[in-house]
DNA sequence: GTATCCGGATACCGTGCAGTACGCGACCGT
DNA sequence: ACGGTCGCGTACTGCACGGTATCCGGATAC
């Protein structure tokens, strides 16, 4: 007896939207971009083709709303940590810490990110949709990078872009490193965070 | 009048396997992994599938190849770089630039390098393969960083090894940042390696 | 010189997939 | 209540590709 036994159609295609998104998420993490057929997502949520393409215009279409929910998550997680008020140098550190929980707890998703981050490199549409949402992303973390160095009252040497750039990149790296080679040490990525961070800190004091 | 007009069996074997490895070289750089079928390399290099097949197993064997040469060269590369008697910091860092110079002075073999790595993700028997091989080239790296720290009298804190995993994973991060995003800046690697390595030494000092 | 071998060509099969055209049936406005 | 609307199912097309079985012709061995 739910309350609404009777739906109204955009509230149908909702529903339908969504668990196409969800069987997305887990399909296309269990068997990648490129294994992972429309039927096999469509089929995964108990529809066929046909709702797929009443839904979204291409596999990589529905990449992109996963990724926007997704990146929303890690700007939130990114607000909270740094908002308690520890050393700067600590929050930025913080903040990898926090990229490398999310790479380790969430291993499917970061495959599938890399493998639709490749995929980008070679089709131009869909690299210019996914830069878009990553320098939103980037620029978001650079703001609060920013915001909390003027608390501290500290003029980093690097401005906070190329910085927020580095961290990404250091993150995606790692990432595909453990992704290959189980027999990374798993403190590899923090542990390369503080000598980039104490680098970065000794400069600052040198200038 | 060229000396040997006339080939023998092996010879011409040799031949057409060269030809299908450059042909693959080229083929596969500008189509990529997914859409570069066996067809196109075969008849790219002037032959057909038969011939393919005759001389590898997969495309997967056949960038193996690639790979190795590519290794060997980089292997090379590095071992003369450090073999002047610059600091040590200034050597490591002098590695990453190489690394950085090899990227972007190749491109098209990154992006294939990153295309087969995520492939890797989701394929055991190649993983494995690659892995060995980048395990080989790494542990290379590792020794001569561990010969030159020990002939400048330099304990480092953090055992080489890990040391190279970590510009490792710095340069393939930023190889996928610049593959995706053509306005990375072009000092981002150095950079980061300068303050990576400087946050070394300035820990191996104070430890 | 003859039998054999084998690198490569050719032809073919099976499959898996992205799209699409169209039909149905449930919802919708009036 | 009735004709339109539209989300979704169905069925089909077309194709690209990996892999294999078979054949040819020149090298090779004796």
């Amino acid at each position: 007896m739910s309350a609404t036994p009777r739906l109204t159609r955009k509230e149908q295609q909702a529903a339908t939207r969504e668990a196409l998104l969800e069987s997305a998420t887990r399909v296309l993490a269990e068997k990648g971009l490129q294994r992972a057929s429309i039927d096999d997502i469509a089929g995964d949520a108990g529809f066929t083709k046909g709702a797929f393409y009443a839904n979204f215009k291409s596999k990589e279409e529905l990449f992109l709303v996963m990724l926007d929910l997704h990146f929303a998550e890690r700007l939130d997680a990114i607000e909270q940590l740094t908002s308690n008020h520890d050393a700067i140098t600590d929050q930025a550190e913080q903040v990898g810490l926090d990229f490398l929980a999310a790479l380790r707890g969430d291993e499917e998703w970061c495959r599938l990110f890399l493998e639709f981050s490749t995929h980008a490199t070679r089709h131009e549409e869909f690299r210019e949709q996914l830069m878009a949402r990553r320098d939103a992303l980037r620029s978001g973390v650079a703001d609060i990078l920013a915001r909390r160095a003027a608390e501290a009252g500290i003029t980093p040497t690097i401005p906070p872009d190329l910085v927020s750039r580095m961290t990404f990149a250091m993150a995606h790296g790692v990432a595909l490193e453990q992704l290959l080679d189980e027999s990374t040490p798993d403190e590899l990525f923090g542990t390369m965070l503080r000598m980039f961070f104490l680098g970065l800190s000794t400069d600052a004091q040198n200038a």
